[in-house]
DNA sequence: CTTGAGCCTGTATCAACTACAGACCCTAGA
DNA sequence: TCTAGGGTCTGTAGTTGATACAGGCTCAAG
């Protein structure tokens, strides 16, 4: 399923560890065996990480998934908490962009020892 | 010092057992005492931990502001090594954004089971 | 003299993995 | 048949940047 999926094989375990995953069944041997259930169910959870939801905001999508009924609504609320926090995320780093660039624009970048960015972190 | 800086207390001690800060004087009772260097340099943390840049580039950003001939270009480097990590971080989120709205604005947000989103998860 | 606050050390916890160690197992080639 | 290599198994420890105790000492005010 490693494989097929490109998920690193000890994240499925410890997807499976953690419950986000289901035990699959064994072989004789021990054998971990996938069905095309899992592979679906480990894309469904690699796709909501990819947009930044966290395993328990996966938790929560994946228990509406089973849930035969669920609602649009439910996961309108999940998915738009997350839609905040990722823009709260853009603000932010945006903040920090503007004020490096402009403090690294006024580097010299040369061999003395005066420096706009120690500078600008040294004062308040 | 904690007060002085807005810097949780926890977070100090933190700082000196990773060697951030320098151990300071104890009184006969073991308890710290700080001066204005302390102070400083620990303003100079917390401004650059909200710029963003990780505590191993405050190490190194710290080990220039110590060393009498460090250069501005040194400096420069790890600036704009961490601008161009911001620069992708927010490229990232603004993808995710852009994905998760399209996908939100699809949700009619009522009782019934069918979701974009989770049609959007589902799907590859 | 007590009560509450502050400080001390040291350890455990969080997210979301990743990286081993040490033990099996299985297949292909000599 | 033997062996070398890969794969899998479990379980534990490490990562980053803190934060949260537990259990104990100290100190100032009332």
């Amino acid at each position: 399923m490693a494989r097929a999926t490109g998920c690193n094989l000890e994240t499925i375990r410890y997807y499976e560890k953690i419950g986000i995953m289901p035990d699959p069944p064994r072989s004789v041997k021990g054998y971990r065996s996938y069905d095309d259930a899992h592979v679906k169910r480990l894309n469904f959870v690699m796709r909501s990480r990819d947009l930044g939801f966290s395993l328990e905001e996966v938790r929560g999508l994946l228990g509406l998934v089973d849930d035969q009924s669920r609602t649009c609504a439910e996961v309108q609320v999940i998915a738009e908490d997350h839609l905040t926090d990722v823009r709260a995320k853009i603000a932010d780093l945006k903040r920090i962009e503007r004020v490096l660039s402009d403090t690294v624009a006024r580097c010299t970048g040369d061999a003395a020892p005066e420096c706009a960015v120690i500078d600008a972190l040294l004062e308040a």
